[in-house]
DNA sequence: CGCCGCTTTGAAGGCCTTCAATTGATGTGG
DNA sequence: CCACATCAATTGAAGGCCTTCAAAGCGGCG
């Protein structure tokens, strides 16, 4: 899983230059002398193991973290103890942008599996991108990304089924795994069937169901933590109508 | 409603200095020489009305966009044609951001009033943010204020009931109108019911339903789009389950 | 002044929730 | 290495909240 040699130690400095996941991280589009300067304020601690917090509701923010391996879940928790599921972060992704209003965390974000992380001091990483424009490019399109994630969240709880939630959540899924070079028709989920219930603002019984009928229509096959998708072409004629209509690509034979 | 003399010619310099909703737009604590600088890229065009597009969902990012005076909405239509209502946006508020990732608008922004714009070409915002300082953390803290906006809608229709989600609609509009100088508790909509369903996740008759309910109980008075709310105290009450639990300020009596 | 659209109200139905119980996985100690 | 305890996931049944369909009331605008 892991993407270099395992790292444990304190606190390490890290070189982006060599992370195979340069290409969907920060470091997109910066130049060699660039991303050296980056290098210098990124470091990396002791992996997190399952359950660990990265930093709670209420924290102040400091940095900005990159999953490098593994994977995160981010949630607020309301007065009356409800919790709301935000948000799911693999490797690449750029997590701990909540809480920029007023610098402090909205929300806590907890390790689902052993996860390691690249930390970006959030002072550095501002005076840094004051120096590098295609820096702070890449800043405001992560931003971007976190704000767009946020809407096609939006608008499936809008007013979506849950067939069409749940087949939206598997495809998500599926393209980010496919991303970073892994299978996309075949994935252990990271996160329980409560996480995802309550992502998708729906009961976790009402999730079991709906896999269920995933399984009977052949659409995919489904064990525990193990999904394994069979027919990708139905899956995405159920998201089709939940789609953005400016996100037409290609796939129109007709009119 | 205007903050100043009503302007409508092509397009005008403007002076941010001059303008009362300086506290609480982007200039907010930047230095004079730099709110001049801020001024040279700033201009207004004719006022929209009601109706009118600021940018349709396809639309090339070319600009942030600060409400002066009016309101607009913005909503994602997707391939069945359904629309989500993403957000309302009020005098001082940056409108735009959305589409930062790929510089393509993801949703459109109509006015529902007459609206007065203040536009910031995103290229010059960018330039002059890497040479002040203060600016770019303004940037940065207006877009969390947006990615936190998100969330608490996340967190309403996650799992909230029609209650909550009005009663947090509403005060979350009296809070708006009271920051700007307004009465608290008297206002008008401008947004219809339709608007107010669909941001909210539901069917326009239950929103109808709720606001007589709302009225039945004498916690607001609701007249079209005049409401009056008599119990500010009841409507909190209602909303407290659904405020993240780091939300906590005064009003703590007990343990 | 009259039409059209927004809003309200009523009634029936549906999708999802909640409650309850079983089955299957995970992990720890004997 | 297996037994048992614990937790996660599945499945069934009943009920509820909201939706949908339908129609009437009320305002705004030409």
């Amino acid at each position: 899983m892991a993407y270099d040699s395992v790292i444990d130690l304190k606190q390490l400095k890290v070189a982006c230059e060599n992370c195979r996941l340069g290409e969907i991280c920060l470091p997109r589009g910066l130049a060699q002398e660039e991303m050296v300067k980056l290098d210098n304020i990124v470091s990396r601690g002791r992996p997190l193991v399952k359950g660990d917090a990265l930093y709670r509701q209420g924290d102040k923010l400091d940095s900005f973290y990159a999953v490098h391996s593994g994977s995160l879940r981010s949630y607020t928790v309301t007065q009356d103890g409800t919790e709301q599921t935000l948000g799911f972060y693999f490797p690449g992704e750029l997590v701990g942008l909540d809480g920029l209003e007023n610098s402090i965390h909205s929300c806590t974000t907890e390790a689902l599996e052993t996860t390691s992380i690249c930390e970006l001091p959030y002072n550095n990483l501002q005076n840094l991108s004051a120096q590098l424009p295609s820096l702070q490019h890449q800043i405001m399109r992560l931003l971007g990304k976190e704000l767009s994630g946020d809407h096609d969240v939006l608008l499936l709880l809008g007013k979506r089924s849950v067939e069409e939630r749940l087949a939206a959540f598997i495809l998500s899924l599926s393209k980010r795994f496919s991303e970073r070079g892994f299978s996309s028709t075949e994935f252990n989920l990271s996160m329980s069937r409560h996480d995802i219930s309550n992502f998708l603002g729906v009961a976790v019984e009402t999730i079991s169901r709906q896999f269920s009928n995933f399984d009977k229509d052949g659409v995919l096959q489904v064990k525990y933590r193990f999904v394994k998708i069979l027919d990708m072409n139905k899956l995405e004629e159920i998201v089709i109508p939940c789609k953005k209509s400016s996100d037409i690509k290609e796939k129109q034979t007709g009119t």
